[in-house]
DNA sequence: ACCTAAACGGAGTCGGACTCACCTTATGGA
DNA sequence: TCCATAAGGTGAGTCCGACTCCGTTTAGGT
């Protein structure tokens, strides 16, 4: 007698605490750097089989995907809470290096970037034009004040920062990814 | 009664033709935008049998490298012959955009650069370290000229090419590769 | 306590990279 | 010219990892 509309009734609590124990151990896996680590393996360190793990995800691609996305939805909440504490170019800079030092954490981050940024798969249409949204905000409000030029997007800075953060390699990876920003900050700001 | 020294011996005529053929197959495939080819298809293609790619190649991957190889070594002969021709800035300006529009050619390029940047594979250490070299050379003549700032290494501005060629995807790609790489230029450009 | 829809398990399937034992052919010396 | 032989080619078969399927187990409502 219960009117469900979209909400097609919550999960049983074994399998909620089933899917949260599947993306803990995907998480521990991609964000540590495993990018292949094997669905067996993510299963097992779960506690669950292999079977539970598909009743869950579509594909191996859609358990990485659903991890990247997370990460990708705490950085999107970023801009707002910046611009609403500093002026947009000094916003703008912050958020960029923030994404920077984010990625410097682990792999994942970069690899979560790239994936959203060179992936054509739907599934990250949402996260990509979230972050672009994102990234747009900054942009506005830094032309609204004259401090931020108006021929950039905010998708193509999108493009840009998943390049600069696919660079997740070697040990002077932070300091060279910073210089890069600046660079591109330096561009991007009026004289 | 011949010294051989490090030479091995040439190739027989119908190998050399073969591995040539296997190149040339892999190169149409990948730069071609299918970059999971699979290896049967190629073979196929080649005239050949699986076992005689892997004769040639040790792995999938092998073969794949060498075919970016090839593209980053024409690309490496560039800067030298921009600098006979313009002043270093302006060299520089030229290269950056040629490789922008060289990855706009096909996805092959811009995977051969993400490739180069991104894995830490030393097969590609070769290919990395000369493209760095070349792009150290374009860098030190427009210090040297006073139009460029002197705060950016030839690896660096690798890292931030190879991410700008890493978006290859959408329509817009190719406007939207030319806005980036002409921020960066205007950040590396003395004022 | 009982019922049933939901969730779980894990052996089995399938597809794709890679191997190996045997066959074919280029090539150089008699 | 022709043979010997090492180099090269072949493709059915192996291996391995993602994914499926159906019998078993269990949460949670009555």
């Amino acid at each position: 007698m219960e009117v469900s509309l979209t909400a097609s009734r919550p999960l049983r609590r074994d399998a909620r605490r089933n899917r949260e124990a599947l993306l803990a151990a995907a998480r521990a896996a991609f964000l540590d750097g495993d990018t292949d680590a094997h669905v067996e393996d993510i299963a097992r360190s779960a506690g669950v089989a292999v079977g539970t793990l598909y009743r869950h995800f579509e594909t191996r691609e859609a358990l990485i995907e659903e991890v990247y996305r997370k990460e990708v939805d705490d950085l999107c909440a970023e801009p707002d809470h910046l611009l609403g504490q500093y002026a947009p170019a000094e916003a703008l800079r912050r958020f960029l290096l923030l994404l920077v030092d984010h990625a410097a954490v682990g792999k994942g981050m970069s690899v979560a970037l790239e994936s959203i940024m060179a992936s054509d798969s739907p599934v990250f249409d949402d996260a990509r034009s979230r972050m672009s949204d994102a990234l747009t905000r900054l942009l506005d409000a830094g032309v609204a004040a004259g401090t931020v030029r108006d021929d950039v997007t905010g998708p193509t800075l999108l493009r840009a920062l998943g390049g600069i953060c696919a660079m997740r390699v070697s040990d002077g990876w932070l300091d060279e990814a910073r210089t890069i920003t600046r660079l591109l900050l330096d561009g991007l700001l009026h004289r």
